[in-house]
DNA sequence: GCTTTACTTGACTAAAATGCTCGGGTATTG
DNA sequence: CAATACCCGAGCATTTTAGTCAAGTAAAGC
């Protein structure tokens, strides 16, 4: 489990779909402007997630793309390791003789911890996330004016 | 909080110090040894760690390096904090309005989320991780393997 | 049907981080 | 004074990040 700031875009966009969009699809563009990414990363980002089968997408003119799943059934950890594939057992793959012995004690601690992360952000929903009470503020503060810039 | 490689070299060499080390000192060229890691890179490792204040140094002939508070109180997060210094804040420093409002909310809950993580790392210290019984078992047929061979 | 919108894919690239080498230090022990 | 082992900085290959550019395809709506 890396986490990096490619996590955290994609984290990100992810928040957006979910406080954006709900039910509809939202355009990938949009997301740019609002979540000041690259389009084009964007992109790379969304085709990893539509392969992992956290979001579909919809083409044409008010297409874009939508959560797959309620947002209380997608996990930070299911976002993160969509993104970041490939994670590199450490040249011992997981059985246990790597080289000598000991040096294979503390691969095992590391996958143990690197274990208690992954369950940790699998505890963890978007929608959890969205839930937070002085969230909520911060959003009820911006539509207030949203409405008056209106 | 950003979990790479880096950090992992680090908590795995901190581990190594833990388990092997006891309240010796421990050269950084048998750390390399046995975790495969250069010693260079340690050199640049154990720098950041102890000017984290994590551990302490020894000079010359039987020297190397000692944790520096008991493994108990050394937390995962403060390795991995010691080595990746410089969390870019997203160019909205903290503060509510970086740019028009709706970008600011999904920072906030990026926020919330690294918090969370930092927080979860910060419970766990190497004497937790080397105190599992299932890696306890590991350690001892380690151990036994260590006789035999002797 | 044609145009516009917007997803889809792939190649390519600048900049940063990672992991490591090399070459010199300096402190301490024996 | 020689060996050990920490210390420090420059440099460098590789990978990852973040992005551009270009050429598609699918669908909506006039």
């Amino acid at each position: 489990m890396r986490l990096t700031t490619k996590g955290r875009y994609a984290v990100t966009a992810m928040l957006d779909l979910t406080v954006h969009g709900g039910t509809k699809t939202t355009s990938l563009a949009s997301v740019s402007r609002r979540q000041s990414i690259s389009l084009s990363y964007l992109e790379q980002l969304f085709s990893r997630l539509r392969q992992a089968g956290l979001v579909t997408s919809v083409r044409g003119p008010g297409g874009g793309y939508r959560l797959n799943r309620a947002s209380s059934e997608i996990a930070i950890a299911d976002i993160v390791g969509a993104v970041n594939e490939s994670i590199d057992t450490t040249h011992c793959k997981g059985k246990s003789d790597c080289q000598q012995g000991e040096v294979c004690l503390t691969h095992a601690l590391w996958d143990e911890l690197s274990g208690e992360i992954q369950r940790f952000l699998s505890r963890i929903s978007l929608a959890d996330l969205v839930a937070r009470k002085d969230i909520q503020a911060i959003s009820e503060r911006q539509a207030l004016r949203a409405i008056v810039l209106m």
